[in-house]
DNA sequence: AATATATATTCGAAAAAATGAATATAGAGG
DNA sequence: CCTCTATATTCATTTTTTCGAATATATATT
C-alpha cells in the first residue's frame, strides 16, 4: 500500500504531471526540463526523483548528464496503470498544449555549455 | 488537471484507502465507517466528502443516514480507472484483510441508536 | 591535480493538509 | 414546537509538504 500512495502522491502535483507529459515525447536529461517548465534546477531534480521513486520514471546516466525517461511501469502495477492512462489524459490540456509545442526547441545543446 | 489532482490526492491516504477496500463489499453510512476504523465521527465524514469530491465515492441519503457507496466512474475516467485497478489491489494487505473480515459484524442497528 | 559543468542533497522557512474539539444542521418522532 | 439522533462544518493546532538558497557530489577536461 505504501508503493501505491507513493504514486498517488507523485501524481499529486501538477509540475510533476507535465514532466510526465514531456517524457511521453522524448526523455529528457535535468536541464531541459528545468528550461522547460522554468524551475530552478534543485526543483527539476528533486520532482524528478520523487516521481522516480514512485517507479513512474527512470534514468540513465550518461558522462555528465542523466537521462530521465518514462518506466514500463514492470515492477508497479500501479505505475503501470498510471502511465497507461496518462497516455490519453490531459492531451487538450492548454499547458501541456504549449510545453508539447516548444519541446523540440528544448535541446541540451543549447541549454548547457557541455 | 485539476480533478485528477484531486483523485491523486483522495488516494494519497492509507485511511481513505481503506475506506475504498470496505466499500467494495458492501455500501456504508458514516457510522459504520467510524467504527470500522476507530476513528472520530467528523473525521469519517471527511474522509468520505474528499473521496466524494473525487468522484471516487457517492452518496445517498436515506432519512437521518447517508448511505456511501462506490462511484461507477461514469463522470471521472481518473476515478474509473482507479476504482477499477483497486477491485484487486491490496487483497493480501494484512489491514485491509482484517476490515473485511470484521465487516459482518458492523452494522448500523448494533451502532446507531435510531 | 585543478577546473568546469551537470546533477544531487541539505536545511530552514513558508504553504498546505490533517486532526481534535466544539458546534451546527437536518430529518424523525413525540 | 421540542427533542433526539446521524451527519456535517468550523476553527485552532499540529503535522506534512513544498520551495528557495546554499552547498555538495560526480564526471569530464585540461
Amino acid at each position: 500500500m505504501e508503493q501505491f500512495v507513493k504514486v498517488m502522491k507523485a501524481l499529486s502535483d501538477t509540475g510533476r504531471i507535465k514532466i510526465i507529459k514531456m517524457l511521453q515525447h522524448k526523455s529528457m536529461c535535468v536541464c531541459e526540463i528545468q528550461k522547460a517548465l522554468d524551475i530552478p534546477q534543485p526543483s527539476a531534480s528533486r520532482q524528478l526523483k520523487i516521481l522516480e521513486e514512485a517507479g513512474l520514471v527512470t534514468s540513465q546516466k550518461n558522462g555528465l548528464w542523466v537521462n530521465y525517461m518514462l518506466a514500463d511501469g514492470m515492477d508497479s502495477p500501479y505505475a503501470a496503470i498510471l502511465i497507461g492512462g496518462m497516455k490519453h489524459w490531459f492531451q487538450d490540456d492548454p499547458d501541456v498544449v504549449a510545453l508539447v509545442r516548444m519541446l523540440p526547441e528544448i535541446r541540451r545543446e543549447d541549454i548547457c555549455k557541455e
